[in-house]
DNA sequence: AGGACTCTTCGGCACGCGCCGAAGGGACGC
DNA sequence: GCGTCCCTTCGGCGCGTGCCGAAGAGTCCT
């Protein structure tokens, strides 16, 4: 037999990290928040449908347990994601996690989430079947390579290149990452390589947000820019074909 | 303003999946199965400190909910971690998870703890300090390349190969991965490189495990072959420079 | 057959915690 | 100055859920 800590010995306190996120308002903030951009108490409780004074509660437990960032600007809480680890453990729950059923979603909703399946940013990257679209192509061109581990090849980074992305190397992050989509379900391109990426489609005009939304939407030189560079017509953002159903986490 | 989808919409149910490891003795459970094993019903009890009607209740939530398999012999109920996916996902939330105060522990609690912060394995791999100087060993070594993403290299495979080690690649699964050690706050390797590099280490007599726990001790063998194989000494296994202090989640 | 053991179901208890509304403090704008 | 807006604190309500012990079903051993 096992020795016996009694459940309170010594080591670290799952229970406390993933009751921050086991409530669903909480974690309606959170799935929010992961668009990467800094929103003020009301918008979220008004987002999540409770009372401001319930979503102040929520916001120092998420502080305090270190998921979220806040920085306060006159009568304004603003608050955001920790870091991009932060954004990608909660992303690696999402994809894992059951879907909720949609309640007989109205016509705009239903129309919104077809946007937001789509093309979407995560955090600070691409998501949906554009970013599995881009993903795939990319490792189709030699861009990266699955073999032993996702890794961006010489090509690769040539081709960032040409597109005028230089990186600076970060020893705290990834350069390339794996990310479970939670639409597609399958993988799309994370880490530093992702974020320029997708901070280059928008310097470059390539997409362009939907509102003040998450679901982004593809200009026409967006459209002529992915074919240009990486042979992506409109019908070929929906084969079903992946090299490699990479593991969810990493 | 935001479309309210009052956080009962239509995404990924994060706060169920969340909320089945935010009870401690439901942690506590996922915890111990991180040992790779299967564990009975009364085992987990016992070590969690609750009554078997108790732990029945939480292994029902926890296997319909995905994170635990379980296989029914006889008169008895094992349970493991339902797949690779599922023991990272766990090692990764709690390398972030804050610790628990330990309570005052006993003099054998804290050589038990010594022990398991030395060498142990983790789900099917290795870590602790172990784990951790083996991959900057096999690094240093050139034997992995942590530059564009984690990778083996030529050299590491043609290293395996010397060991008698010879991947059978999975799809499903990545080769190399890194996973966060929550002892030693570095990472340390994973995917089926690890796996099998840990069961050549235990068919090889280099390690084995202490008692019935997730501790091991590192034979005469083991201390030669990893001198003979990585350079390893004893005092290298506590050196503090890494190359790359990389991304916890991946 | 009988006894020991593992696991499960059930009823009942009690605590935790998420929710709100009302009231108050601080920042901004007119 | 005053009103407005954003956030916070506080008290109180009610549901959810984790816990146990007792009893029962199924398995194995002698």
């Amino acid at each position: 037999m096992m020795n016996s800590t009694h459940a309170h010995g010594h080591g670290p306190d799952l229970a406390a990290l993933a009751g921050l996120l086991a409530d669903s308002t909480r974690a309606s903030f959170c799935l929010a928040l992961l668009d990467g951009r800094a929103w003020t108490a009301t918008e979220l409780a008004r987002h999540a449908g409770v009372a401001a004074s319930t979503a102040t509660g929520h916001l120092n437990l998420l502080v305090t347990g270190g998921l979220l960032a806040q920085e306060r600007q006159g009568r304004h809480r603003y608050v955001r994601l920790a870091d991009s680890d932060t954004a990608a453990l909660i992303e690696n729950l999402a994809s894992r996690a059951p879907r909720r059923a949609a309640p007989t979603g109205s016509l705009p909703a239903v129309s919104r989430s077809r946007a937001l399946a789509r093309a979407r940013t995560c955090y600070d990257h691409l998501a949906g079947a554009l970013g599995v679209a881009i993903t795939r192509a990319m490792t189709d061109r030699g861009l990266l390579d699955w073999e032993r581990g996702l890794t961006i090849t010489g090509d690769g980074t040539a081709w960032l290149a040409e597109l005028g992305i230089t990186l600076t190397p970060t020893n705290r992050r990834p350069p390339v990452r794996s990310c479970l989509d939670w639409t597609e379900r399958r993988p799309h391109l994370a880490g530093t390589v992702g974020a320029a990426l997708c901070l280059h489609a928008f310097d470059a005009g390539w997409i362009t947000r939907i509102g003040t939304t998450r679901a982004v939407a593809i200009t026409d030189t967006g459209q002529r820019a992915l074919r240009e560079h990486l042979g992506l017509t409109e019908d070929s953002k929906h084969m079903d074909s992946f090299p490699q159903p990479q593991c969810t986490s990493s």
